[in-house]
DNA sequence: CGGCTTTGACCCGCGC
DNA sequence: GCGCGGGTCAAAGCCG
């Protein structure tokens, strides 16, 4: 396992009221600004870790939705021994939105073709500094694919191993600073990661220490 | 021999 | 309507 940096510009807002919680955030890992207007590096996802009932680690913004306007409804993160994330996801509300509308607007017709909907799917990205592209997360990759693409990123593409989840991810290096690994994660897996419990032991104590307090 | 990577071809959404 | 380009497919090859 590599030791990787944060590259994350500056600290995450502690939420108020809230039960023991530690912060974590996402940064804009795009090579320009994206349509929210964020620039690299700009906090673009930020959010608690919270120790649930049977002791299982949630994630979320708290009880007020108040300071992102994406609401984490699951998750399912790998944290390394120095409490940094290395993957995870998160639903997007937008698509609880379009679950709620069933199957209407799944599909669209266009020229006599039926397209898929252009639907927003969970995924976030982060960046870490490293030599190895690949992260050990616990979950095992299979490579599908890998294409030269412009500003000279040259990104590969891997899916979930597992046979029923259909989660993929992306991995690339900044064009502007090789040294920097930008991995995107798109989906939700549905089964239990092999390493997960042991990743997370450390954590779990250290929130199960501050909740003694 | 099974699992994985490589890589050129192909698909298709999107902007013009 | 067309072409670009990001993403995916799938056959071939590699490796333990």
């Amino acid at each position: 396992m590599m030791e990787n940096q944060d590259l994350s510009p500056n600290p995450p807002p502690l939420l108020q009221n809230n039960n023991t919680s530690i912060p974590f955030f996402f940064t804009n890992p795009l090579e320009s600004q994206d349509d929210q207007g964020l620039a690299i590096g700009d906090i673009d996802i930020w959010g608690n870790f919270f120790l649930g009932q049977n002791n299982n680690l949630l994630v979320g913004d708290g009880p007020k939705k108040t300071l992102m306007d994406v609401q984490c409804t699951s998750s399912n993160l790998v944290i390394n021994n120095n409490n940094e994330i290395i993957s995870g996801s998160y639903k997007h509300e937008e698509e609880e939105e379009e679950k709620l509308m069933g199957n209407k607007e799944e599909k669209r017709v266009k020229g006599g073709r039926v397209m898929k909907k252009t639907t927003r799917v969970p995924r976030f990205a982060f960046q870490t500094r490293s030599v190895d592209d690949i992260l050990d997360d616990g979950y095992r990759w299979r490579k599908y694919g890998q294409k030269a693409v412009k500003n000279t990123k040259f990104p590969s593409y891997y899916r979930c191993t597992h046979h029923t989840c259909n989660v993929k991810k992306q991995v690339q290096r900044l064009s502007k600073d090789t040294s920097i690994v930008v991995t995107t994660y798109e989906g939700i897996h549905n089964h239990p990661c092999e390493k997960l419990m042991e990743t997370l032991t450390p954590l779990l104590k250290q929130i199960q220490f501050l909740a003694s307090l």
